[in-house]
DNA sequence: TTGACTTCGTTGCATATGAAACAAATAGTG
DNA sequence: CACTATTTGTTTCATATGCAACGAAGTCAA
């Protein structure tokens, strides 16, 4: 390690321990919800974002969900041909697309659900008190963000 | 919204929650450091583990950055067909590689860290008196996910 | 109405990615 | 020693991704 280089704590480094953190919780329900359901992580958040807004359109959940609008798309074409929503074009501007859940798409969402609190219930056990705290603390940066 | 699906709190569901607060942190960072020094995300943590451990392995890294062994393979060698970096094989086990800094590599670095020393400071300015809580909240969730 | 401009969703294309297969080196076992 | 099993880094291959370009729909102003 030279001597040249500036100190940097990368242990504390924000940017770095989200996407760490970020990526170890994913990876556990990524394969879960692949190899249990067949699907991805971006068709759960699609789907999830369809199961729990008022017929969202593509762009509302690239929105909401900070994805990608060509990857909700592709999402969203992928869950339509597996026969989990359905597209509709919204007559009051025929740009928007409409997009709703299938009663099979139902069936999936509310088999994956427990799946995710459980999950969540874990987190939980492990923060006990300083959830409140954590939830905070994520609470200021999204806003920041926002602007 | 079907009355079927069961209720779920999305806004608090902690593996959502760091998934696109770490894309968007990280997004600002990556495009600038793309277009403004040809350096991707991957490179980029990398040349940080280069810089700040003692020679290491692909393997090192890997465990130490949660980062697949083929992206950092991959970054590494991109890394070093740029010149930012050496690969000679360990002589104590001649499987392992020993990575390290050439010059160039670490004025890139030194370039870099400032960057990112000025990113988290305005982060430690959002969050205030928070941080030590929400780092102490990312320490309890990253020990148990060692486990 | 026309024509310029914006917005929405899809798609083409170049690149990035993950998983598995692989060769080389080492460790372990009889 | 010989033989199998494991580890390390690279590479192959199919898929995923981001970005720009696009057509269709809508907005706005003259």
């Amino acid at each position: 390690m030279p001597k040249t280089l500036p100190d940097f704590d990368l242990e504390h480094y924000l940017p770095y321990r989200f996407t760490v953190l970020a990526a170890r919780l994913s990876a556990e329900l990524a394969k879960s919800y692949k190899n249990d359901f067949g699907i991805s992580m971006p068709e759960w958040r699609v789907l999830l974002n369809v199961g729990y807004s008022e017929n969202p359109s593509i762009r509302d959940i690239e929105r909401r969900v900070s994805l990608e609008k060509s990857k909700v798309s592709r999402a969203a074409a992928k869950l339509e041909a597996k026969g989990f929503i359905t597209k509709q074009t919204d007559n009051s501007d025929r740009r928007l697309l409409k997009l709703a859940l299938t009663k099979q798409g139902a069936e999936l969402l509310s088999a994956l659900i427990p799946i995710a609190r459980s999950f969540q219930a874990q987190l939980d056990e492990i923060l006990g008190a300083h959830e409140g705290e954590l939830q905070h603390a994520l609470d200021l940066l999204t806003e920041k963000l926002d602007d």
